[in-house]
RNA sequence: GGCCCCUUCGUCUAGCGGUUAGGACGCGGCCCUUUCACGGCUGAAACACGGGUUCGAUUCCCGUAGGGGUCACCA
């Protein structure tokens, strides 16, 4: 009976595909939101949006040391900030560490598992001879026909899986395709530790299976550990109900520009980072869907066209590089779609309290086009809310000779007598000027760039006295006017 | 080292037996222009290699090379 179970499961072939989709994203709280498990925690999201199931969260929280409020904050912060609102409260792995001992010793009652009494020291030297005899380094199943009292009275023992000794076990794998392993290759790993709390190979396979996981999408690195997690679901079949192997999506892991695994080195990690950078997050969630899935010429996704289009079967079989220019270029085809008024206010927080967001917002169409991040437009704001007299940049400075500064002095006497102080009429008289003086506007406008604003750049010449209105901008051209 | 996975321009990708191999970032040129940008046009740039299968392979199969992942009483 249970043989033909296996033999069934061994097919790749699960019902499980056929179920409502039900997907998790499990996280362990390490400080922050590592960018390449916030794309994992994407698709899983577009996955279950897609099909209309339920997308859950776990915080895998099992490492006392590491897991502190605080980190499982940053974790819940950064979805939060992607939008990415999952189904349901969040399940701490925590709290779920009886349940996890309980199916253990299931297994071990069932003679699925056995006790295993080896020692730490035993199993290092195990392992040493091993890697010494270049022999596979795996757990030789000393303990799994010996008899319990065998052992010394009293000793810690773990509980292992029996798991199967000839034959193979086969992956049909959303992303990977079909994948198999010979089942010598699996070890009996270790369930529970001697001091009865559960290892992450079984808690993962018991909380997906009691969360009703229909589909596991998640980093390739855990592709191995698919095959693991696969024994506990095969045995616990025969024991318990609603134990069926789900459908298995292992989605690459994004690299660096080296091509190494994306680590410290590479720069920012975290979620928390790229916000920090100026990254609006509708660009983070677009690039990084964008990384290692496509759908055709489409580059730019709205979240709406995001769960339309996105199917885990497009999802590249490759490592992708993570490209900071790119991200960028992206984040300012981002910031030119936002609306005004959202970032004026997100400019604003970056100013400070002198900023005004009514003026911001009416000068943000001509500022985001002239700016890739966040800061950047923070920046290229700074000039309307600069106290007189203005600090000049070394490049404005140097522009302000005196001939500049004597045509200042003209431009000042033209201005006062301009009543319609609007960008054509403004543009109207500084042209006729320039053609009296048979120069270019350039030769006025830079000269006048620099008194309005202390830097040589900055949006048209003619938005910006506009925008700092008659007054304001009178003053500073005459704070810089000779004479 | 064992096992597993991967391989289209420098990068992200489209392609799912017959295409001038498409798009995007970056790079070069031109245009627009009062600066810086935006935008528009345009150029260079790829099927890792070797065998098959086939009338025909970027596409299917097998090797080779290269890259990556994983081998704990961590998660």
């Amino acid at each position: 009976m249970d043989r033909i179970r296996r033999v069934m499961a061994s097919s790749g072939e699960t019902a499980a595909g056929q179920r409502p989709v039900v997907t998790r994203f499990a996280p362990s709280p390490t400080g922050f939101l590592h960018i390449g498990n916030a794309r994992t925690g994407l698709f899983s999201w577009l996955y279950a949006r897609h099909h209309g199931g339920k997308a859950l969260l776990r915080i895998e929280d099992t490492d006392k040391a590491r897991s502190t409020q605080e980190a499982i904050d940053v974790i819940l912060e950064g979805l939060d900030w992607l939008g990415l609102e999952f189904d349901g409260e969040p399940v701490y792995q925590s709290e779920r560490a009886e349940r996890h001992a309980e199916v253990a010793h299931k297994l071990l009652e069932a003679g699925r598992a056995y006790k295993c009494f080896a020692t730490t020291d035993e199993l290092t030297a195990m392992r040493e001879a091993q890697k010494a005899a270049k022999q596979p380094m795996r757990y030789d199943g000393r303990w799994r026909d010996r008899d319990p009292s065998e052992a010394p009275e009293g000793a810690p023992y773990t509980i292992r899986i029996k798991t199967p000794e000839g034959g193979e076990t086969v992956i049909q794998d959303a992303v990977q395709g079909r994948v198999k392993v010979d089942n010598r290759e699996i070890d009996d790993f270790i369930l529970l530790r001697a001091d009865g709390t559960p290892t992450y190979m079984l808690a993962v396979v018991v909380d997906d299976m009691d969360m009703g996981c229909t589909h596991i999408i998640r980093g390739d690195d855990h592709l191995n550990n698919a095959f693991r997690q696969i024994q506990v679901i095969d045995a616990m079949a025969g024991i318990e109900d609603g134990w069926e192997r789900p459908v298995y999506a292992h989605v690459p892991l994004i690299h660096g520009n080296d091509g190494a695994k994306l680590s410290k080195r590479h720069g920012a990690l975290g979620v928390r980072d790229y916000r920090d950078m100026g990254i609006l997050p509708e660009t983070l969630f677009n690039y990084l869907l964008r990384l290692g899935w496509g759908h055709g010429d489409q580059e730019e996704f709205t979240r709406e066209e995001a769960i339309a289009a996105f199917d885990i079967d497009a999802v590249g079989k490759g490592p992708s590089r993570f490209d900071m220019k790119k991200l960028l270029n992206m984040n300012g085809h981002h910031i030119r779609e936002a609306d005004d008024a959202r970032l004026a206010r997100l400019t604003a927080d970056l100013i400070g309290p002198q900023a005004d967001v009514a003026l911001l917002t009416e000068a943000m169409p001509v500022l985001k086009t002239r700016a890739r991040d966040m800061n950047e437009l923070a920046e290229g704001a700074a000039f309307l809310f600069k106290q007189r007299p203005l600090a000049m940049d070394d490049k404005a400075a140097a522009l302000l000779d005196k001939e500049a500064r004597a045509r200042l002095s003209a431009i000042s006497t033209r201005l006062h007598g301009e009543t319609d102080w609007t960008i054509e009429a403004l543009e109207a008289n500084l042209k006729a000027y320039a053609d009296e003086l048979g120069l270019g506007l350039g030769k006025l406008a830079q000269p006048l760039r620099a008194a309005l604003t202390g830097t040589t750049t900055s949006p048209g010449i003619f938005d910006v006295l506009v925008l700092l209105g008659r007054e304001e901008s009178l003053a500073r051209i005459d704070a810089q006017a000779a004479g």
